[in-house]
RNA sequence: GCGGGUGUAGUUCAAUGGUAGAACCUCAGCUUCCCAAGCUGAUGACGUGGGUUCGAUUCCCAUCACCCGCUCCA
């Protein structure tokens, strides 16, 4: 971890947030080529569940939300926790959790008081600051799509099953956070809320345990780092019948990247008004401000229902982290050297090509050079980058060690001779001569590999 | 929040109660230069704030951040 770490730092992918100032706890800032990675991330993800299929809409919501919203959601009640520590034995337990003032674990009675832990972040709405008015930071993006239902569905009108998929940032005021960006107060998540017939739900919720391993592997998370497990009944959370949670062996251990759960029919029977009118399933907490009905109606049976809800819901953050963690590798060189390459996928990698003079002090070479640059970066593939170093294997070695796929070297030949250059790829180091005709078609048909 | 550890250039390491040295990296120049080459030059640090002291990077206290456990679950 801790060169991983290092290496994100120092090559510009994540910094400490608020750095200068001594930083501020569980907050990382993106640099140049973390948010290119991150771009890159979430457009897969976006690839994926909203262009490739038809049966899934888009939305991005508000960051602030109604309180309403979170109280109806369970939010209000299950993310503020009444906290005790037992002195003797260290450990941590929730105040409405013991029987009485005595440590399960040790049986001491020397706890502290308890204190409330709000993980959800609280701010003013308005220039007044007196309480009268105020809204929450979300704490997850999906509640947003539940009190959007009604208006995708009038907008679009679809049929079930459909899903709205959303990215976007989430806040909680983790107790610890921990693990470089793995667990931080300020995160973003990619989820996706997957509407279907009560009764199909089940079956809903294996395929997209499946479909998300696909997907993962797709972004080079290998199958030997991922682990499935099935939440027990009495973890589950408070909207869920089922989770199963897909573990990546992290550098700090495996632990949850993604998590897909059956929230049935809990989240839009929550939000939804009339809700004595439908065959509610899951025990929900009786709503007099909600003005819209979440429903459907069963075209055979002329019956309307709240749908159940499948969601497979990801951390971008831990997601950059697991691919970082994946492509990240040290080579043994013959000469005894080493080489850090940052193996990404083409489709994920920060700059997708380095255009490179041989000579930086070469008025011909060099314009040719900021030529190609600029005949590339026209093809729409990501970032393409104009670099003179001065020495051409320092330049392979840095963008080895930021994942960039193919280097593209301007030399004599290249102006005075034939008008090709040199194509070095990242991950087997091979040279080969290519016209400059030919260069795009290559570096297209390279990258989408 | 509790307990333990850490904190000197971007990185890895030094030294010191009298205000910090190096290597690598980075930057500039030269070199017809294809896998971290060479030569010349340059930038750059004691996490922050107090206290003790004639004087603190060094000793003391507080604070901040990071790491390990408890906890958390995207």
């Amino acid at each position: 971890m801790d060169d991983l770490v290092g290496l994100a730092k120092r090559r510009g992918f994540i910094f400490q947030s608020s750095d200068i100032y001594g930083g501020l706890q569980g907050l990382y800032d993106y640099g140049p080529l973390g948010v290119e990675l991150k771009n890159n991330l979430k457009a897969a993800w976006w690839r994926a569940m909203v262009y490739e299929r038809d049966d899934v809409e888009g939305l991005d919501a508000a960051i602030l939300t109604n309180p309403l919203t979170l109280r109806y959601s369970g939010h209000e009640a299950t993310f503020t926790d009444p906290l005790v520590d037992c002195r003797a034995c260290k450990s941590r337990w929730r105040a409405d959790h013991l029987d009485e003032a005595v440590c399960p674990n040790c049986g001491s009675t020397d706890l502290t008081e308890p204190r409330p832990f709000n993980l959800m972040f609280k701010t003013q709405v308005g220039p007044v600051d007196d309480g009268s008015s105020f809204a929450y930071l979300r704490p997850e993006t999906a509640q947003a799509i539940f009190t959007n239902f009604k208006n995708v569905l009038d907008a679009t009108s679809p049929k079930l099953p459909f899903g709205i998929a959303q990215i976007g940032k989430a806040f909680r005021n983790e107790i610890t956070p921990r693990n470089f960006i793995f667990r931080v107060r300020e995160f973003e998540q990619m989820e996706l809320e997957f509407f279907v017939h009560p009764g199909e739900d089940e079956d809903w919720h294996e395929r997209w345990v499946e479909e998300r391993l696909r997907w993962w592997e797709a972004q080079g998370v290998s199958a030997d780092n991922l682990e499935l497990y099935h939440v027990p009944a009495d973890e589950l959370a408070h909207y869920s019948k089922a989770t199963v949670d897909l573990m990546y062996r992290f550098p700090h251990g495996l632990e949850e990247l993604e998590g897909i759960a059956n929230r049935t029919d809990f989240d839009l029977g929550s939000h939804t008004k009339n809700q004595s009118e439908y065959n509610i399933h899951a025990h929900v907490q009786p709503n007099s401000d909600a003005n819209a009905k979440l429903v459907v109606q069963n075209l055979d049976t002329k019956e309307w229902q709240v749908p159940y809800v499948i969601e497979p819901s990801a951390g971008v953050d831990r997601g950059v982290l697991a691919v970082m963690n994946e492509a990240f590798r040290v080579e043994q060189l013959e000469d005894g050297k080493q080489r850090t390459v940052m193996g990404f996928k083409p489709h994920l990698a920060p700059i997708k090509v380095a255009v490179l003079p041989l000579k930086r002090n070469h008025e011909g070479i060099v314009s040719k050079a900021k030529a190609i640059k600029q005949q590339l970066q026209k093809l729409g593939l990501g970032r393409i980058l104009y670099e003179d170093t001065g020495n051409i294997g320092k330049g392979y070695r840095r963008h080895d060690e930021v994942g960039t796929p193919l280097c593209v070297t301007v030399d004599f030949q290249t102006i005075e001779e034939d008008d090709t250059v040199t194509v070095r790829d990242r991950d087997t180091m091979a040279q080969q001569r290519l016209p400059v005709a030919e260069l795009a078609g290559f570096v297209a048909s390279h990258l989408s590999s």
